[in-house]
DNA sequence: TTGCTCCTCACGTCACGTGAGGTGGC
DNA sequence: TTGCTCCTCACGTCACGTGAGGTGGC
């Protein structure tokens, strides 16, 4: 039996952990004495410690690990998870470049600073007749899931489509989990009744600042900023949610770089001026 | 002039975020009302937005990016912060794949199972004659500076030294950081005073427990474990601080897997056993 | 007896997310 | 008037680290 220093020397695990590992049952003491409280360690309990370090190396949650341990799981299904867990770590290290990139491209758009690349034009949008799909998903990357699932149903009853693919942003404000979207497609004519599909018309917008980017969906916040700013100039205020259309998109199959999207943002005038009390 | 639920919207950062944001100073809304504190943000805040979220990916905490960005900077300075960060990122990449790597080495120890590769021998050991340096350094990875050191002070003043170099660890406990080591080499004669190393003798160990580990030193907690195993059995109770002596390692330019390394624990026979007692 | 080791709280970390409970604006 | 948006606390997160204050063991 080992006293938690010497145990904690051995190991090269802080006592601090072991016992804060004891306090969450991950890996409690053989034995603890009574009247002094003192952690008594033995040697059996190195396996469990290692397997504790290695899945924690692998990036798992003691949470996790602690399901993992008590299921006196085999060592076979061990070790496939220790696999798998392996993979996503290289996932992870080919996500870790990925931003890599995406710091890049920010860091070019630093450089180039703001020219007035983009045109915004104050039009009205016409109500349009679509076929719709509005869910509230786990992320945004699900979106392309929808827009699947939408266009195979517009195909499957031979819809006739008469223009691009959109999404309407429905939440209130900005949500990284539980996204509130709609994909909607521009039809003519029926189809039949869906649970999660249906058809109906976008409302018109009476004013929209609206504006054309060319380029990957990374650089969309660009637009945004251009949009924000000539809506701020001009003294408008938002009145609604803003859309994007996609006038080219990854269903062209062409490079990121020549995607064309259309941002719609619904606007009224700003009826008073901010108000300036300068009494204190 | 945009109320955060419409920035948000269109940044595409959370509320709970800018209010956040707000809160720690790093950006502050354009303009407050007095009476219902509602916050309202300007297109002109956008630039730093944009800057904060793109030192947040590099991976820069808010209190660092607080810095950087209220000391004015240069669009020069700025980019050359983010090309070193950029590496630094490269390297964590690296970093993450040496992880990948010792996982594998733990994953063939698990699959190995404990084959009774060690032989543990009680032995005495003889007081040593040593230069040493003792410091509190950062990290583990410091030894190798510590035995930079040492070895260049031994070789200027041309003391011969009569055995391998080796470590022993003063912590009561593992720490992970402001690690208390001391590194020697056996010699013979005399050197200079000098503030850091000083020759001493290393006292004797009457009793210790010892083992010959030849691998790399990731592999040195089984070799412990082997110990700590033995220890248990035999009933013996740990009586100073161990010690690692180094018969072969980076200096022979050989692969880690030819290391010999032996290591020293300090034991005394355990008094009684443990006293049981079974009254409630 | 005196350090040394061990103990148990309680609090801090970092960047927000998650409510609770309440008010202003159209 | 009624939702809707906004507000301010307070608490939780995750895996410990950092003391404070106190006891047991040789």
């Amino acid at each position: 039996m080992f006293k938690i220093g010497d145990f904690s020397r051995l190991t090269r695990v802080t006592v601090k952990a072991l016992r804060y590992y004891d306090g969450v049952g991950l890996l409690r003491p053989a034995r603890v004495d009574r009247e002094t409280g003192y952690r008594y360690y033995s040697a059996d309990q190195l396996p469990r410690l290692h397997r504790v370090l290695a899945l924690k190396d692998l990036g798992f949650s003691l949470e996790q690990i602690a399901l993992l341990l008590d299921d006196a799981m085999p060592v076979e299904q061990l070790r496939g998870m220790l696999r798998r867990k392996q993979e996503e770590l290289q996932r992870q290290v080919a996500e870790e470049q990925a931003r890599l990139k995406r710091v890049a491209t920010r860091l070019l758009a630093l450089e180039e600073g703001d020219g007035m690349k983009y045109e915004i034009m104050l039009k009205s949008v016409e109500p349009l007749r679509v076929a719709s799909l509005r869910a509230v998903v786990p992320t945004y990357a699900d979106v392309s899931a929808l827009f699947g699932e939408l266009c195979s149903f517009i195909a499957r009853h031979r819809v006739p489509f008469t223009g691009p693919a959109l999404t309407v942003y429905h939440d209130g404000e900005y949500r990284e989990q539980d996204v509130d979207l709609e994909v909607a497609v521009p039809v003519e004519g029926e189809a039949p009744a869906h649970e999660r599909i249906g058809m109906r018309e976008l409302p018109a917008i009476p004013q929209a600042a609206t504006l054309i980017h060319q380029g990957p969906y990374e650089l969309l916040h660009e637009a945004y900023a251009a949009l924000m700013r000539w809506v701020e100039v001009n003294r408008y205020q938002i009145a609604g949610l803003n859309r994007e259309v996609y006038l080219r998109g990854p269903e062209s199959g062409g490079d990121p770089a020549d995607y064309i999207t259309e941002i719609q943002l619904p606007l009224s005038k700003a009826k008073e001026d901010i108000p300036c009390k300068l009494s204190i």
